[in-house]
DNA sequence: GGTGAAATATGTAATTG
DNA sequence: CAATTACATATTTCACC
């Protein structure tokens, strides 16, 4: 990963959907060299896929929340493949602390919400933070 | 928002580098009508980007956690928007509950963790956890 | 990593249902 | 009025240097 492979990252960051011939002109090299990089820096895994960030506002999902769930042993949410294959879920992490994981968590009405915070219910005891507004909903990685 | 437009996103959120040549032939629809719904999902705000999804242990910022800080009134981080800008920062989300916001930070080595940290002390009580591991990094919004 | 030619994709305008 | 077709332009992908 060089200076190059990092501008490349950052422009793919910013815009997925750029041409070859667009990245090839925003880092003067050729549209093939720029092509074959990218390539590269996906079958190295760094670039892990390329996604449509959608507005969940707009999408019709204008209720988001931070769920921390202290799951009960071994009924855990972390346990269960099941969980991560919900649609509310958008995103879910195993951290440390008093939680064994955290969940961002969006849908389209609170009565879905009150729904979906009994079902994790089952795993553990659900610790709810909604989230008012998002500031940052996503930022690009600078590698060091 | 109908059910092609909805066929569209599912399509661009799972790989935003499609053409609207393979667009056209999944959706089974011309080339120009899917280019057409496409920048009108973008001008209506549903699609606010298109993001190369970057993994970050692979980018060299393997740490990763998230920070609740409960700010001190007036020096709020929601109040500095330099926070935002901070490379650290991959989010940020207003939330209810003791904390007043949550970041979803990354950083190369831990000793960097400890200076965000006192940074973010700075405008109030931060409390982490650690990101152990993330079984669901991204996953794309079914629309209701 | 560059170049050039063939295959593919995109954008625009006219046309249809 | 949105979708299709046709055509000019731009991009991607090879083979080769």
């Amino acid at each position: 990963m060089d200076a190059l492979d990092r501008r490349l990252l950052a422009e793919l960051q910013a815009d997925a959907r750029l041409s070859y011939n667009e990245l090839s002109r925003r880092v003067s090299l050729s549209a093939p060299a720029v092509a074959e990089r990218v390539r590269r820096l996906e079958a190295d895994g760094v670039i892990d896929g390329y996604h449509a960030h959608v507005d969940l506002t707009r999408a019709g999902l204008p209720i988001t929340a931070l769920v921390q769930v202290q799951c009960y042993g071994t009924r855990c949410v972390l346990r269960d493949p099941a969980v991560a294959t919900w649609p509310e879920v958008l995103q879910l992490y195993r951290v440390t602390g008093g939680a064994c994981c955290v969940l961002l968590v969006a849908v389209p009405e609170m009565a879905r919400f009150e729904e979906l915070i009994d079902r994790l219910g089952g795993y553990g005891q659900p610790s709810t933070s909604m989230i008012l507004s998002t500031p940052v909903p996503w930022r690009p990685v600078t590698a060091p």
